[in-house]
DNA sequence: CTGAAAGCGCTTACAG
DNA sequence: CTGAAAGCGCTTACAG
């Protein structure tokens, strides 16, 4: 039925390009074919038909496939031969069943994905994860959430159905909802992204964000700045605590003046800071922004207001994409190697699916990128 | 017990650090408490403790909780009252075996999904994908290949293992390597997003790129154009081609000047094309970039050689970004809704993997967001 | 070194 | 309306 329409289609369209034509005919000898030994075609083939096909017992498959002793040499080679000529591939889910492990780790997206300013990070932490997977031969199942809370049924149903042997924790929060299931069981194995002091009972790779803020705050301080801005992200974020914590802190030890504004990633919200930033008696001569979106929105509305950037505003961003380094002045900005934290991450959470012990570690430290957007004030 | 565990680090945590120090405490108490009853408690639990602590049989629990006849409402209110008492969930593995079928259906991330310039679109199609995934209580599986012949291994381990119920296709190129192992298994559901001229044998969601090319014409030249350039994605992607061939034909029907530079879809890439655009004899008026990342560096590129934009030079930036309605002058742009698109490929797929017919289907029109960097050029 | 058999947790005809 | 039993495809003690 399919196959009919299939080649009806493909007749019709046989003129556009000769290469369209070639590939039509294959298809139609092939569809032939196929049309003869349908229902057994159907069928996968299983360690049975392998154990058949090579005149043994399906133990001996399964030895020989696993590479485990019970058969003699010659054996496995028939057998490893067969099965490549069948075009063998283990069932998952009869493996999964039988080893009570699925070869999968979980990730669930929560908030909004798709927003500007979270895609790159995701998406990086993403192409770590999977790059790592791919060498380990695991599989990433992603699902989404919309908030930390609606998290929690998703990780209940993955402890409870097998469906991941383990999963990655983003975006924790201070009392973060997802934690009281994981505690309720402390042995499935999970890896979290975020400060070892915001999730004392799990292992985690963290990022060192009090020595980045640190780095920044030289960098700002050399230049002659006393007047220092942050607009940060989400204030319930543990991110955002300890950055804001630390540049706090720095900055009283330092004597240097310090104000922020918590906000939440997005254009919108960087803009409408930094305006607000504007009408305080006292005003910054620098502003750090929790991310490259909000420092380009901060960027343009400065501009608007008749300020020339760098000359009467210095600018830095937290995330490094190639907004920074291509829109003009370019920004200087922190450099965090998130796909290197997905691979990381990932081989964390795989040691302790093998039962190994995980402790917490470091991710490689940010490099500060400066370039054009921070100068020295002019009082200085 | 794991309660008091909860109750014990609400009680502390009034005070921030004690937080900390208390739970630790109380995990290492609730892991002595789990060395006794160990074996017991990691036993997952399955229909046949349901059925027991029901007092009924096995099959009995299976059609209760598939809401299946041969139960009576009472025995049915009675099981599913218990298997949610003892927090009972399908084992995942177990189902997909009998039913043979996962529930999962796959993605592979080609090329580098990490590159600044797919990164938006990947993460915005997977946020579809997610969302619909979730509605049907199916799992998004992501793998990840360097190229399209890459993917070819991937997805026969797919096909002959079941891991996935079906996938969708992405990143159409013209010979695609990934062809021939569908054409193989015709009845493995499969969607591409790509044109159906491109994908002959496959159902598609398709953008109308051609119509969109006729909008972004229509605006330039009755702002006056008469001169334009393409600065395009690689060349092998089928929606390139579609563009390419769409531009041309039309600025020949309409006596306009066109041409257009292949390049990789990359800042360095954008940057490079936009200069050797200015070195030929005839300078277009207006440019048309692929994507958004090499406007931006187009605009940089050019205002660096002393064109003021848009005076100097009309551009319009195929993808919408934040970026583009950020920066300034901001950026006209083709909108489209990638999200949208991912939900709808779930839907088609879905649809195909349910048995259903999935005719390839439109996406959402393009929006042209006309923004202030396309105006009338100095001659005209 | 090899084979017959039980088991993983679910579903589903098939008798009662 | 309900229960006993076979089966999905693999793994793994356990006999030979």
């Amino acid at each position: 039925m399919q196959k009919k329409n299939l080649h009806a289609l493909m007749h019709t369209s046989t003129h556009k390009r000769s290469y369209c034509a070639n590939f039509l005919v294959q298809q139609a000898a092939h569809r032939g074919a196929e049309k003869r030994g349908n229902m057994e075609d159907r069928r996968k083939i299983t360690i049975a038909d392998v154990a058949r096909a090579a005149g043994v017992s399906n133990s001996a498959v399964s030895y020989a496939l696993n590479g485990r002793p019970g058969v003699s040499p010659e054996t496995r080679d028939k057998i490893l031969q067969t099965a490549h000529n069948l075009g063998w591939q283990p069932n998952r889910a009869a493996q999964s069943l039988s080893a009570a492990k699925s070869r999968s780790i979980g990730l669930i997206l929560d908030g909004d994905p798709s927003l500007a300013a979270v895609e790159p990070y995701f998406m990086r932490l993403i192409a770590g994860v999977t790059q790592e997977c791919e060498k380990n031969n695991y599989s990433l199942v992603l699902r989404r959430a919309s908030t930390a809370q609606a998290e929690v049924p998703v990780i209940e149903q993955w402890i409870a159905s097998g469906a991941v042997d383990g999963m990655i924790l983003t975006n924790v929060e201070a009392h973060d909802a997802r934690f009281s299931v994981l505690v309720d069981h402390p042995d499935f194995p999970v890896v979290a992204l975020a400060d070892p002091s915001m999730v004392p009972h799990l292992p985690t790779l963290f990022s060192d964000d009090v020595q980045a803020c640190s780095m920044v705050l030289e960098h700002l301080t050399q230049l002659g700045h006393k007047s220092i801005a942050h607009i940060s992200g989400p204030e319930n974020l543990s991110h955002t605590q300890i950055r804001e914590k630390a540049l706090k802190n720095m900055c009283e030890q330092q004597g240097i003046q310090y104000t922020s504004i918590a906000t939440d990633y997005t254009s919108e919200g960087g803009t409408a800071a930094t305006l607000e930033l504007l009408t305080r008696y006292e005003r910054p001569t620098a502003i750090i922004y929790d991310n490259d979106v909000m420092a380009l929105a901060g960027l343009v509305a400065l501009r608007k207001n008749g300020f020339s950037i760098p000359r009467d505003m210095s600018l830095v961003s937290w995330d490094d994409s190639v907004l920074c380094s291509t829109v003009s002045p370019a920004l200087t900005s922190m450099y965090r190697d998130v796909v290197n934290a997905g691979e990381r991450v990932t081989q964390m959470l795989l040691a302790l699916i093998d039962g190994h012990e995980a402790p917490s570690q470091k991710e490689k430290p940010y490099t500060l990128m400066v370039r054009s957007s921070t100068v020295t004030p002019h009082h200085a």
